[in-house]
DNA sequence: TTGAAAGCGCTAACAG
DNA sequence: CTGTTAGCGCTTTCAA
């Protein structure tokens, strides 16, 4: 006897049903784990389930259920790193509790940021996680999307007015502990290049800087300050105009990673040698920071466990019938990684 | 702790075609642009659409048209910069085309491969885009779901012999085009460190530099041919492997960008000068390549555009309603990016 | 413990 | 050109 099943054919519940003779409200209450359902039933839809090889048809259930099981990520930009790596951590998490996560680029644009608010409104995301672009000043995008009913979770790039659920890094502790790493190596006139200071992480870690000034009453001098935009040419020219200086700094705390190759090479344009001359550290621990000369030191942020973390925070948001929004923030240690750039001594 | 009761229940055709007193088909078909509607119901429709704040459920929509309007993407990691920035490009003409982009990662194994089409699966995606994972070596799951109706492309880790389209970079051209660098800046003696040659992008590359040899009525050997992995620590070891040669090589072509700096490392651990004593290029194009020292001569893969190719052959293969799956290959030209690390004449 | 029936919001087939 | 009708596959009352 052949069946003629068709490949295409797409297995139903109701397929299911008919095969046991039996309800398709049983069996889709046998696939969910339904308490009142028998151990004799169940067993025998989940094993029929196997041998037809269903396949629950999420689309289907979300229509029904409202759910979509649907995270929306929207970061800065996928080729950086960090990102990348934060990301990874978001998938593990989301997939092992039955999440698929759609990403999108907001380009470091306001713009575009609220173009990918829109279409996970649209593709009906049960909830969203967000670095926030550069270019964002306003934020009431973000208000707007939480009116909606759809919870959304901030991670690293938070903003913290809003009284948004946030995972972040202690920029402050790490703009502190950078600096303190310069002074401790015997560096005496520190600079730093920070990224745009409207957003919170740069000016936590200007903060940071300041801090630890004070600490080593040293007086802080608004010269030794240059702001970037996050990159390797602005390192640069923040660089070249720091070292022209009459009185020129004998070390850098760059803010990140890309800013910090930037005033590598800037100083070694001019011929100075890092570390021996200018101190040099930067943050977020790039992947090639360790395999530039002189090697980069750096602060790890500890991606991977950032999106588990901003996810986690998210699903408890989605898993709590309360629509309460509690202000909550995780903060994660920045962990130094000391290399070549910023060890005078040795 | 502030409570946000939010009542606004979801605006759909219906309160739409209520207001108006017309069908709620009317108002689906006037929405989608059904050429049989009337300019004054359409204009009429889309006011009061937009009056109402009404978005469409693209999920009940997905139940009803079988189609959910998503496009899966697996990339082997999304630390890499190449794919990070191909992602983008499909990305960008996906949403364009009103499609959102589910990302998985396979972390370059076999399992996490096969759990992400199945995810995909059963997220009821239209199509998938895969960059297949160095770990894999049997491509029956590839195939597998193209039986199940969904259409699969390949954009740069292909696989030739399974008769899927695919986006890649001249790997060929591109391994030939190296190893001429090297040969045309005088370089004798040109070792190649290529990655897993299962995978045809390697292989493609290795088959280039050994007929790049052969023009120049260099005799292929054998001895200069160190397999690594595609990492900096198997370009360091490679790198020590060719050096102790009793006769070394005098540049090495280095698989991607990966391979290469591991190989800069490892000469200047060795106390050689690049690319005065040894010459390095390396392949993708990755980011740091242009800030280390020195900085290093790669080819690019033009990677956004990859990411648009794929995404055009996949909706291609969507909006045709024949299932026929035409062989379709789509070849990029790897672009040189000459730098110092190659350039020994100047 | 299970079944029957009613939709979720949309689109497609068929009329008119 | 527009309305009517009938589901897509699932979950969820309400009954039994």
């Amino acid at each position: 006897m052949q069946t003629f099943a068709q490949l295409s054919h797409k297995v139903t519940i109701a397929d299911i049903a008919r095969k046991l003779s039996i309800a398709p409200a049983t069996v889709s209450r046998a696939l969910n784990g339904h308490p009142a359902i028998s151990e004799k039933t169940r067993k025998l839809v989940e094993k029929t389930a196997r041998k037809l090889q269903y396949k629950r048809n999420n689309i289907a259930s979300s229509l029904r259920s409202g759910k979509s099981n649907l995270i929306g990520v929207i970061i800065p930009s996928a080729e950086i790193n960090f990102f990348g790596s934060v990301v990874h951590g978001i998938e593990k998490l989301a997939n092992e509790k039955g999440y698929n996560v759609l990403i999108y680029q907001s380009n470091e644009s306001w713009e575009q940021e609220k173009k990918g608010l829109e279409a996970f409104l649209h593709a009906r995301v049960d909830g969203i996680l967000v670095s926030i672009a550069k270019d964002t000043t306003d934020y009431s995008h973000f208000l707007d999307i939480r009116e909606q009913g759809i919870p959304v979770v901030f991670f690293d790039r938070a903003r913290e007015e809003l009284d948004i659920p946030a995972v972040v890094v202690d920029d402050f502790r790490g703009g502190y502990d950078a600096t303190v790493e310069l002074l401790s190596q015997g560096y005496k006139r520190i600079a730093h290049i920070p990224g745009p200071l409207h957003m919170d992480v740069f000016r936590n870690r200007f903060l940071g800087y300041q801090a630890a000034l004070k600490l080593y009453d040293i007086p802080f001098d608004p010269l030794l300050v240059v702001e970037g935009y996050v990159s390797i040419e602005s390192g640069q020219k923040a660089t070249e105009q720091l070292m022209k200086l009459p009185h020129p700094p004998d070390a850098i705390f760059a803010v990140e990673d890309f800013t910090a190759p930037g005033a590598l090479k800037q100083l070694k344009a001019m011929g100075k040698r890092v570390p021996q001359d200018v101190g040099v550290v930067g943050f977020a621990n790039e992947l090639f920071g360790e395999h530039i000369t002189p090697s980069l030191t750096t602060f790890d942020q500890q991606t991977v466990t950032m999106g588990r973390e901003a996810t986690g925070l998210l699903l408890q948001l989605l898993e709590s019938d309360t629509k309460t929004i509690t202000k909550q923030k995780i903060m994660l240690e920045p962990i130094a990684v000391i290399r070549e750039s910023s060890q005078r001594k040795k």
